[in-house]
RNA sequence: GGGGAUGUAGCUCAUCUGGCUAGAGCGUUUGACUGGCAGUCAAAAGGUAGUGGGUUCGACUCCCAUCUUCUCCA
């Protein structure tokens, strides 16, 4: 069977149990600090169990893509070196929001399994949580007779607190889980070794396939738990395992999600799979990463150096090593995986699809640009061979190569034991260590615990409608943090605090307490639903009503910036062309980002053709459309662009000026006529296949007018207000450079005469030329003239004096040949009269320059200057 | 968010602890050899050393601020 209809028979199994089968949601998170990516197919659901938000389904089930990065078994460095752990996986689930529990979950699983999937009964065991004293829980009788029901109780395993008790986190909903693993060895190793023995015991070929969890419990801060107030599963079955028994294989890899990368890989490379450990072992490297990173671009996440961009750039990274060590391939490739890929799960991701000129062009750039990196890095290491006595590499310098220079730190010790030495690789991770405890103490926050005034599940957020509101804290906690030091978060009943979102810059202002004092509030932000208020205090009573106020102002003007970011966005699609699309976007007070994803660099004429769009739409005072809480399929029938990134369950807000629609939660103004104008400041770009503009709005494009306009005629008011004051501007250049031509002419022709002139001076004494002279000239011209002389005359021994500033100069030069035949220093010669002028000085033997104080001092300086050769 | 590095001629890079009027290769232009091209030889042009301050007799070099790019960590 092929994959596809393996997970195709999944969500058609469940559609007959009545779930609503729903999309997959993005695997990159935007408003989640707590997480990067969805790590585990519960995570779109995680308010519904955290109770913030009411399910509107009871029944749901779906594909879930998933990233994991770091974790017990899933360590980014081991992914590859084994035949059955991911990166980038696909988790099947069937969700219960307050509906079924245990009875149901473990029937529907085992009909799944047996009489769908037709898994030969045998092969399968089951566990069941066997109980914690600590907590008070017993053992799970309940889920045993279920499974009794349907299986040898032979084969259902006890497990213990850590396999079988799932928890959110620290806190939060938590409950046993029962799990299903299947044994798909062959049978002589059967009857060797029983399978039982091996379940939960890291055997590729005895493994878990589905996680059935009985959400019933909550864990409180102080560690005790409390009975939910509705029963809830979550279960989640690993898509490439399940692939791998339905499809006999003994590998993730040799099902068909994998083979026909592989085949690609070894068609691109000249390598084939299942010859060589290492090939192996490189190939599924790249095979794996090349789905996570293809599946983050397409959910908008570009591979960067901070935060989830740079996990992203790590796997990437990570492959491309691979190819280039393993696979002998010094040149981009992966992205030509992209194809295969896209049609291999586009029918199912269309994201894969849509995207997948952009997931091209970016692989190729990040290939192109480590490929650099490694060049650049394979010649640093080549120094460090060189200057290495010995065999043994310093930790230091291995970690300075991987730390400052980005070359990996296998890659070293691999060309070092190809070359007979090694790496001092304890001092290497003492480095690492040592970094890794300096970002964390610049990034420490101590978070204390939310002090819960009151207990409200949803905090409502009255923004649109008004900037002030009496409202009341349902609970605040402190943090402090090494930088910003002490501050509160504060959640409000209800607020008109904007929280920073979809681009949008939280909401500032201030907190207005009885006795007239305020209190202000830095930042709004986001967290699990709820929206919590940065202030710099607490008011002194907390349960009292208080009066909050937003600033209206910088309200005001990000307001107008993001309404402009739609118009914007509808101009860059009417004038570009439809494969414009929103690829992030950033709307502040003072000015609006946008970018999106475009092939060329905009000419100028473009550019102003979108102003002159966006403003004419300003122009015709267009009013705000809004939609609250409308179904999705509603928004897109107004004409609403389709985004991946909405999860099930959400109702949208569309925005509507115009023909412009989109789907957004920001601020918006009433009116396009408020935006009063709108500027363009620049054009750049920021990936391949990605620019980014930069404008301004409002009261800001006032100001750069008036300040460019200022400029303007100051520059006109300089050049006597002409009549074409480009012109002039250019004429002005041309006589420059005329005049600077002539000068230098001149400068050199006087200098000649000066030199001349010098030169007559020049008197011999012993053998040598010599000449001490005031001058009148600044230090550059006295050094130019002295070379000059020196190179006419030898055997010359020059000192000049010069003033200016009120501030005393030597200067001295000794052609060479007298510097070895008498001994004679400039350097020394000049550290001596500096005395003179109260001042220091030095420089080479041959030439030297002193300064000083004394001006008065400079006669005797160069009268001194003359026992030198005497 | 924290650390490290980086910015010098059109391009790739030198310039050691401050001092050889900032150099090389490639490229460009010109000239010579050749019937022409390729090629060889010769010569020339080309630099506010990211920007702004400071220290110093003297700063590409040291200090401070700021920007660019790269990179590791969180």
């Amino acid at each position: 069977m092929k994959s596809q209809q393996i997970r195709q028979q999944f969500l058609d199994f469940f559609a007959s149990k009545k779930h609503q089968i729903v999309a997959s949601s993005p695997m990159v998170l935007k408003n989640d600090p707590t997480l990067m990516f969805t790590n585990a197919g519960m995570v779109p659901f995680k308010e519904y169990f955290l109770g913030q938000k009411t399910a509107t389904e009871k029944r749901v089930a779906d594909t879930q893509k998933c990233l994991r990065v770091s974790g017990k078994h899933n360590d980014l460095e081991e992914v590859g070196k084994d035949t059955y752990h991911h990166t980038m996986f696909e988790m099947l689930g069937n969700w219960s929001f307050g509906d079924y529990f245990k009875k149901e979950a473990i029937s529907w699983a085992w009909e799944l399994l047996v009489d769908v999937y037709k898994i030969d009964k045998d092969c399968l065991y089951v566990t069941v949580f066997e109980g914690a004293e600590e907590d008070g829980l017993g053992y799970d009788q309940e889920a045993y007779n279920y499974w009794k029901q349907f299986i040898d109780e032979d084969r259902i395993i006890n497990g213990n607190k850590k396999d079988n008790f799932w928890e959110m986190g620290a806190q939060g909903p938590c409950g046993p889980c029962s799990e299903i693993h299947v044994d798909i060895r062959s049978a002589e190793e059967k009857a060797k070794i029983s399978g039982k023995s091996l379940v939960n015991n890291d055997h590729p070929q005895v493994v878990e396939i589905w996680n059935l969890v009985f959400m019933e419990f909550n864990r409180k801060a102080d560690g005790s738990l409390e009975k939910l107030p509705a029963q809830h599963v979550d279960t989640g079955m690993g898509f490439e395992r399940l692939c791998m028994v339905l499809q006999n294989k003994q590998s993730n890899y040799d099902t068909d999600v994998f083979t026909p990368l592989i085949r690609e890989v070894e068609a691109i490379t000249s390598n084939d799979y299942g010859v060589k450990e290492e090939t192996d072992i490189a190939i599924r490297v790249i095979a794996d990463h090349l789905r996570a990173v293809a599946f983050a671009i397409a959910d908008g996440q570009l591979p960067s150096n901070t935060g989830a961009g740079y996990v992203i750039r790590r796997i990437l990274r990570r492959a491309i090593r691979y190819g280039f060590t393993f696979l002998n391939i010094k040149e981009p490739f992966i992205y030509k995986l992209v194809n295969t890929l896209s049609k291999q799960m586009g029918e199912y991701f269309p994201e894969l699809k849509a995207q997948k000129q952009l997931i091209t062009n970016v692989i190729k750039e990040e290939e192109n640009s480590f490929l650099r990196t490694l060049d650049q890095g394979l010649v640093l290491l080549d120094g460090i061979i060189k200057n290495t006595k010995g065999t043994e590499v310093s930790g230091k310098k291995a970690f300075e190569l991987f730390d400052t220079y980005g070359f990996p730190i296998d890659l070293t010790a691999l060309i070092l034991s190809e070359k007979g030495m090694t790496l001092n690789e304890v001092d290497f991770n003492s480095e690492l260590e040592k970094q890794k405890t300096r970002s964390r103490a610049a990034a420490v926050v101590e978070t204390d615990d939310w002090v819960i005034l009151e207990d409200d599940a949803e905090e409502e957020f009255i923004g649109y409608d008004t900037l002030e509101a009496n409202v009341k804290i349902t609970r605040y906690r402190k943090v402090s943090s090494k930088k910003e030091g002490n501050f509160y978060q504060l959640v409000f009943n209800m607020t008109p605090f904007y929280p920073e979102g979809g681009g949008q810059v939280g909401d500032k202002g201030y907190i207005e307490v009885s006795n007239g004092n305020v209190i202000y509030i830095v930042d709004t932000k986001k967290e699990n639903n709820l929206i919590i208020h940065f202030a710099e205090n607490l008011p002194k009573d907390p349960t009292q009503k208080l009066k909050v106020v937003v600033d209206e102002k910088q309200r005001f003007r990000t307001t107008c910036n993001h309404s402009a970011t739609h118009l914007l966005h509808q101009a860059l699609r009417e004038i570009l062309g439809t494969h414009v699309e929103q690829k992030g976007s950033a709307v502040h007070s003072k000015n609006l980002r946008f970018d999106f994803s475009h092939f060329a660099k905009l000419t100028t004429d473009e550019l102003r053709e979108v102003e002159d769009f966006v403003n004419a739409r300003i122009d015709s005072k267009i009013p705000l459309k809004e939609f609250r809480n409308i179904p999705m399929e509603t928004a897109l029938e107004k004409g609403a662009m389709a985004l991946f990134g909405e999860k099930y369950g959400d109702t949208v807000r569309a925005i509507q000026f115009g023909q412009s629609v989109e789907l957004c939660g920001g601020t918006h103004i009433q009116n396009t006529g408020d935006i009063w104008h709108f500027k363009i400041t620049s054009e750049s770009a920021i990936a391949s296949g990605i620019r980014r503009i930069e404008a301004i709005t409002g009261d800001a494009t006032k100001d750069f007018y008036f300040e460019n306009n200022k400029a303007f005629f100051e520059i006109k008011d300089m050049l006597k207000n002409p009549v074409n004051p480009l012109k002039a501007i250019v004429d002005l250049q041309e006589e420059n450079t005329t005049l600077k031509k002539q000068i230098e002419a001149l400068l050199k022709d006087k200098a000649k005469n000066l030199k001349g002139d010098l030169i007559q001076e020049v008197e011999a004494i012993n053998g040598v030329n010599f000449l001490a002279k005031k001058l009148d000239l600044d230090q550059n011209s006295i050094k130019d003239l002295a070379f000059e002389i020196g190179n006419q005359v030898d055997n010359l021994f020059l000192l000049a004096g010069a003033e200016s500033d009120g501030k005393a100069f030597l200067t001295c030069y000794i052609s060479k040949n007298l510097v070895e035949e008498k001994k004679l220093n400039a350097g020394q010669v000049v550290r001596e009269l500096g005395k003179l002028i109260q001042g220091g000085g030095g420089g080479q033997p041959f030439f030297a320059t002193a300064g000083g104080k004394n001006p008065a001092g400079i006669e005797e300086a160069l009268q001194k200057g003359k026992e030198y050769i005497l």
